[in-house]
Formats: C-alpha cells, sequence, structure tokens
DNA sequence: CGCCTTTCGATTGTCTAACAAGTACACATG
DNA sequence: CATGTGTACTTGTTAGACAATCGAAAGGCG
C-alpha cells in the first residue's frame, strides 16, 4: 500500500498544515493567527480552529498569553544559540555512546552519501539530508524521548532556516567532509574526538545563522567568504 | 514581593490540579478521565475539561486516541530505562561542560546537604532535594530549552517513584555521597569522571525502580539488601 | 456450549450561538 | 504631557445539540 492512511481529526489535520506553513516560510515569524482568521481559513468552527492553535502552542511554534493572539514565535540570536547549544548537548553525547560500542549507523551514511550527490541546486536542498544525517545518530540509541526532544528542536531549525534562506549558507562539499569524520571517529571508538567535531561543525553553522539574521552589515563581509 | 501573581485560566488551573493529582498518586496509572467526569467535578463545561485533558496528553501525562477515554500513562520497566537513559544523555553532557568550567552550582550544593540533613521521615522526601539538586545543576548551563527537557523528564520520574513509594528505595546517605563527589570531580574538571559516577548513580536507581515494580518475587529478595 | 453478529449505552468530535471579559488603541480631558 | 475613558476586536467560557465511534452486553446460530 502506498502510505498508511490517516483517519486524523480535524483539528489534527489544521494543526499539521498550519505547521507546514510555518515550516515553509508562508507563514512569516512574528505574523498573527486570530483563531476567527484560522476558523474561516479552513471553515470550521472557532473552538476546532482555537483547539488547533493551542496544539501549536504546545509544540512551541507558535507564542500567544491570555487573550491574546497567537503569533509565530520569532528567532532571535540568542534563540538561535539556544537551539544549537541543545542540539549539541544531546547529540554529542549521543556520539561519544555510539562512538563506545562503535555502531556507525546505516541511515546516517546514506545521507550523508545523499548531500555529497546534489551537487547544486536551491540552496536549501542539503537541509532535508542534514536534518536526517542527523536524526539518523539520534535514533540510533533507540530512546524514545530523546528523539522526541530533538526532533523538537529540528522543528526550530528548519524555522531558523527559512528565515534566511535567500543566502546561501552552506557548502554542501563542507557539510559532507564534516559528516563524513565524524562517522569516521565513531567507527574508530574515538568519542570525544566526534563530539569535539560535532561542536566544532555546529557552532560554525550556529555562528552563520546568527551572523546572517542579526548582523549589521552584509552577511557577505561579515562572514568568511569561503570554506573549503 | 512573595510570589508573582498568576490569572490562570481555568483551563490551566485545572490542568495544573489533574497534574498535581497525578504526581501525588490521587490518579493512579491507567486510571481513566472522561471528558465528563473532569468536567463535573470541577463543574465546568465539557469543552473546558476537554482542553485541560488535551493540555496533559500534549505534556505526555495522559494518554488517549481518537474517540477513546484519556488514561493515565503506565510506566513499565522499558519506560523507565528510556526515562532514566535521557536523563543520563542530557545530565552527563552537563557534567562535562561545569566541569570545563569547574562551575559547582550553589543550588546544587544547598540541595545536597539538605539531603544529608533529613534523617529520618517518609521514605520520599528525599525525592524532592534529590530532583532539585540534578535539576540546579541542569539549569546552571543557563539553556532553556534543556531545562524545559529535563522538567518533563523529572515529572515522569516523580510518577515512577509514587507507583513504588511503599518500598524505601532510597538511601538518603548514599544519595548524599555520591552527589558530593558529583560536585568533587566538576570542582576539579574531571568531567568525564563525573559523567561516569552519574551513570552509575543513575543506572542504580533505575534498576532498583525497575525491580521494585516489575520483580516478580518480593522486592526485598530481588534487591541488594544493604547499598552502604 | 461456544462463536459470531447485532444492538445499545457511553464517550468523544464537532458545531452553532451567545455572553463575559480582557486587550489595544484612539480619543478626549485635566 | 499625563491621565482617564471608550470602543472595536479578540479571546475565554458556557450551553446545548447531533453525528460518529468504541466497548461491551445481548442475542442468534452452528
Amino acid at each position: 500500500m502506498a502510505g498508511r492512511i490517516a483517519a486524523v481529526s480535524i483539528v489534527e489535520a489544521i494543526a499539521a498544515d498550519l505547521r507546514n506553513r510555518i515550516f515553509t516560510g508562508d507563514l512569516v515569524s512574528g505574523q498573527t493567527l486570530t483563531e476567527t482568521d484560522v476558523a474561516s481559513t479552513y471553515e470550521v468552527a472557532r473552538p476546532t480552529a482555537k483547539a488547533s492553535i493551542e496544539k501549536l502552542v504546545a509544540e512551541g511554534l507558535l507564542d500567544r498569553g491570555t487573550h491574546k493572539t497567537a503569533r509565530v514565535i520569532e528567532l532571535g540570536p540568542e534563540s538561535v544559540r539556544d537551539i544549537y547549544l541543545a542540539r549539541a548537548y544531546l547529540e554529542s553525547e549521543v556520539l561519544r555512546r555510539l562512538a563506545r560500542d562503535k555502531a556507525v549507523p546505516g541511515d546516517a551514511v546514506l545521507a550523508n552519501s545523499e548531500i555529497a550527490a546534489l551537487q547544486s541546486g536551491a540552496p536549501l536542498d542539503v537541509v532535508e539530508p542534514d536534518m536526517r544525517f542527523h536524526l539518523s545518530l539520534i535514533d540510533a540509541v533507540g530512546n524514545e524521548r530523546i528523539s522526541r526532544m530533538y526532533r523538537s528542536l529540528v522543528g526550530e531549525v528548519r524555522m531558523c532556516m527559512v528565515r534566511v534562506q535567500s543566502l546561501h549558507l552552506l557548502d554542501n562539499a563542507l557539510i559532507h567532509n564534516e559528516h563524513q569524520r565524524i562517522l569516521e571517529l565513531i567507527e574508530s571508538g574515538q568519542g570525544d574526538a566526534a563530539a569535539q567535531l560535532l561542536d566544532e561543525h555546529l557552532g560554525r553553522a550556529r555562528e552563520r545563522l546568527v551572523a546572517a539574521m542579526g548582523g549589521t552589515a552584509g552577511p557577505e563581509a561579515a562572514l568568511p567568504s569561503t570554506l573549503d
């Protein structure tokens, strides 16, 4: 069968669509979402729209106070640092434990080869396999809660990405090489080195994002132009 | 001022009370919570009760499928392992980074001294300062998302505790000593050793919980009787 | 007697309509 | 300029209702 069918409730369906619109940049940061707007857009009753909005608020994608209109969360430089540091915390410990068992997840290898394969195209094409690479590492330890936590971080990372999508921040070859080295370090059991390399890997991505979103001057002036 | 005032909505207030009743064991694992029950208990309309229930479902404290009654989640041995391993992942990396800065959080010292102070009392009295000790370490790195994640884990740990509260699983002196050694290792910059000790600390607690809840024979036979 | 089907009560999903309560912003007033 | 007032918009909550679904009990059949 082609994809498991899903009898989702209306609330879930609307929440899923809103989530998608946030991740694709259709709904930009700071944009307001009134209950009546959502209700009329999807032609449902206001309580239904309300429930959808509150679902996304619980996920952390929307923000709202009592009696105030919900807004798409705004991710400033401090949020980006918080997100990427949280990623580093989760993932570096994962790398240590994978290295302890010398367990290289096949999905991660696959995802990284896809990064190597795409030579050009839209600058955001690398995001999907990149996220899949990191998720494969996380999922490899088989901890349900860790995977859930990391996925919520990935959602926020995607929001950061669409926010600066006009810039080509990402050097596919560099990303591929660093991933490759991380996998090699896991295979040879060097957990500390893998964790440290990951720290640099994420730290670099983080600072480029911060510079691109918070920079006063043009980003090409603030960033190192070449990274090979 | 003595505590910021909070004008919480009815939904939030009910959710908070239900959460409290879950943590105190008033609502036991597996117990069903129909919307009408909650509505009549708190004398509110059903949609309000529904929203409260869905809030707790989003937090992971209740579980429910479409058209099915919500139940308090049941934490079996595999869940306990998942929770404690997730704790270890988060916290051991935190210890490494604290050790790197040789930063011993004052709140953690305080919480541990409270553990030393209580010599007797209810067996669960140690849980609160124990959780506070670990939370202090987590909060010390100042990462909002990591703190949030850990707090959700702490909630589940509390549920585990009330589930086996009849047994005295906890040796206050042992806990205090291990905490103390962890703090010392942070102070001397030995991150790896601190992380490893934490692993043992959490691993022991986890296995005792698992044995207590899943053991076929009486727990005093399955567990090492003394731990000094 | 045991198994399958049907029926029924209980529960949830969603809607309409409505009122209360709060926020934000413009406006008038001192 | 600071303050108070008022109004439009939005959200919080309720009541009642109907459809859809689930679980289990009751009944029929081999």
